[in-house]
DNA sequence: CATATTTATACCTTTTAGGGTACAAATATA
DNA sequence: TATATTTGTACCCTAAAAGGTATAAATATG
């Protein structure tokens, strides 16, 4: 289960040397919910989605189908 | 509440010409499904989010804070 | 290799998203 | 304006997302 907006949100952390459990209380999500996530959980609340984003400086849009 | 995503969402309909009844059929999605996401409600989970968008030949990806 | 750190999985509970539907409000059309 | 179409709101129900936590698995470090 592939997800670009997972790989984003792990490599970032990574980026910024953050362990899931330091990130979920910096982003003010659970530990649970970013687990999920980065292991690319579709059924997860936009909401929450966004709000890691935010703590990373992005936010979800609409973009072009990628081909692959 | 405005959101970018559903003001896509709206509009793309529109272009479309169709109903709000008529996009969750093709969509796949419930019909209150669609009200509440064109409404710009956060708390909706993103797979059905990506089902609507696919319909319309998109997806969601991560972007830049846009600064408005 | 042994140990420490990090990540993944499992269990339980509470909250709520989503679907269906009915009706009201708003908008478009004759 | 009256009527038809579309959209918004309110109701109930079911399924499951999210949180917390404990423990197992995996990875990193000595």
């Amino acid at each position: 289960m592939e997800s670009r907006i997972a790989d984003f949100i792990k490599e970032r952390r990574k980026q910024l040397e953050l362990t899931q459990p330091e990130l979920a209380e910096r982003a003010g999500v659970g530990l649970r919910f970013i687990r999920e996530l980065e292991q690319g959980k579709q059924t997860v609340r936009l909401d929450k989605v966004s709000q890691v984003l935010y703590f990373f400086g992005c936010q979800l849009g609409v973009v072009e189908m990628e081909n692959a």
